[in-house]
DNA sequence: ATCCTCCCCTAC
DNA sequence: TAAGGTAGGGGAGGAT
């Protein structure tokens, strides 16, 4: 099908996730430039003590703005997804969910079928991605006129570094204690930015605070929905304490069920755990890392203009071949589309990788509709003959790449290429 | 030690 | 029907 991977773009929320975090690195850039704030000094490096990080989150972000031309939908359970008919065996994702929706058990990431099982009065709203993309912007707009010190968290997520911008206004305010005079201060300005948002949105945004990107995040939780919470560090040892281990950033499903088959489940756990045996299970980097977090620290400092590394599109929906001219076709076409984004971005490359699914020995159809289903993955990189980005180029390296790897056209589930080395 | 390739994992 | 992408961190194992 000739126009497959443009249709199947058009309508992937994960695909908009990825390129709109990428398009929006670009416009903060471009949003502190227009406010000649390139060259401003970092949020805290006049600052040697404490830092104060926000992390501004949107609630529900995309049911949220759906309601907006919904309003007789509030209250209601809600979600986001592309189902179009009431089957409780549907295998369409929930992108989002709304607060009613969660009370009964949904969650992101699950399928409307299950959903519909644990809320049977579920009800489904289209995708409306340009709607997403402005309401991002426009939030963004209000925090880089707050300071410049952003990092784009995502589609829906930022985070600021105030901490400049805090001791000036506790240092106007002279004699106070500077400990709650910061807090007070921290408080009215995430107030001011949750107003200014859902006045410039009609959506509302959650705000986290504390002295490391880390704390800010967690903090987010006790402040989501619509609200915001302050978590001082003197206190993270007690509240993260009792947490899963699952609520670290880094730890995810894989990790977690390792950490639990350790015997380690929640962050008190990991704190109390050797060093040496974290890092014997994780590695010396990760365990560390972990490790610090458990313990509530994090020196990260805010990267507000994080330089491209790679360029690559991949495909796992919808694959199923039976040629080895079809598979061809698809790799030039994907080819293309590296290339419009690697001149859209103006960078060129000197390595490719290309990244096949292949569909497991004996696996059946995949539970999701013309999903991947079971696979194994396979990958291999080459050295491009120059610094390029043409199409034709990419394609004449992938293409043997494609070879070496001999995965017969029928078992394809995915295929993807990345070029690095810009 | 440090690099390279081929992975796995994570987050939205 | 359904739209399971994308970039970065980092580990294992081998080469230098
Ligand atoms: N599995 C997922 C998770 C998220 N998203 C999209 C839809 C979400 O609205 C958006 C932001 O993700 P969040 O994790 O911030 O989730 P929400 O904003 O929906 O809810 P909240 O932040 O209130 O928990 O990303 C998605 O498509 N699929
Ligand atoms: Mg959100």
């Amino acid at each position: 099908d000739a126009n497959f991977i443009q249709n199947y773009y058009a309508s992937s929320r994960l695909h908009h996730l990825s390129t709109f975090k990428i398009e929006l690195q670009n416009y903060v850039i471009e949003l502190r430039r227009q406010r000649g704030l390139t060259s401003e000094s970092t949020g805290s490096a006049r600052a040697s003590g404490r830092r104060c990080i926000m992390y501004v989150d949107f609630d529900c972000f995309f049911v949220a703005v759906g309601l907006r031309s919904r309003p007789d939908l509030r209250g209601k359970p809600v979600a986001v997804s592309h189902c179009q008919n009431p089957s409780e065996a549907s295998s369409s994702d929930i992108a989002s969910c709304n607060y009613e929706a969660r009370a009964a058990g949904v969650s992101n990431g699950m399928v409307v079928g299950r959903a519909r099982q644990l809320c049977p009065n579920l009800i489904v709203i289209p995708y409306e991605f340009e709607q997403y993309r402005e309401a991002s912007r426009t939030l963004y707009q209000i925090l880089v006129a707050t300071t410049p010190q952003v990092q784009v968290g995502g589609m829906d997520e930022a985070i600021l570094d105030v901490t400049n911008l805090i001791n000036d206004q506790s240092a106007d305010k002279g004699a106070q204690t500077k400990g709650v005079s910061r807090e007070s201060v921290c408080a009215k300005m995430a107030e001011s930015l949750r107003q200014q948002v859902w006045e410039a949105t009609q959506c509302q945004v959650s705000v986290g605070i504390s002295e490391n990107i880390l704390l800010a995040k967690l903090a987010t939780r006790w402040a989501k929905p619509h609200g915001q919470y302050y978590l001082p560090i003197e206190d993270a040892p007690t509240r993260l304490a009792p947490l899963p281990v699952k609520h670290i950033p880094g730890i995810g499903e894989t990790t977690a069920r390792k950490l639990a088959d350790a015997g380690i489940t929640t962050i008190r756990d990991l704190r109390n755990q050797p060093l040496a045996r974290l890092q014997d299970m994780l590695g010396p980097k990760a365990g560390l890392n972990i490790q610090r977090m458990a313990l509530g620290q994090d020196d990260r400092p805010l990267v507000t203009s994080p330089p491209r590394h790679s360029v690559g599109t991949e495909i796992g929906w919808g694959v199923r071949f039976e040629t080895p001219a079809q598979v061809d076709k698809f790799l030039r076409d994907l080819c293309q589309e590296v290339h419009t984004r690697m001149a859209t971005a103006s960078v060129r490359g000197k390595s490719v990788t290309l990244r096949l699914k292949r569909r497991q020995e004996g696996a059946g159809e995949a539970r999701k509709h013309l999903g991947h289903g079971l696979c194994d993955n396979f990958s291999k990189s080459a050295t491009l003959p120059q610094l390029t980005r043409e199409a034709d180029a990419l394609y004449q390296t992938c293409s043997r790449l494609l070879g070496q790897l001999a995965v017969p056209p029928v078992d394809l589930r995915a295929v993807g290429i990345q070029v690095q080395k810009l």
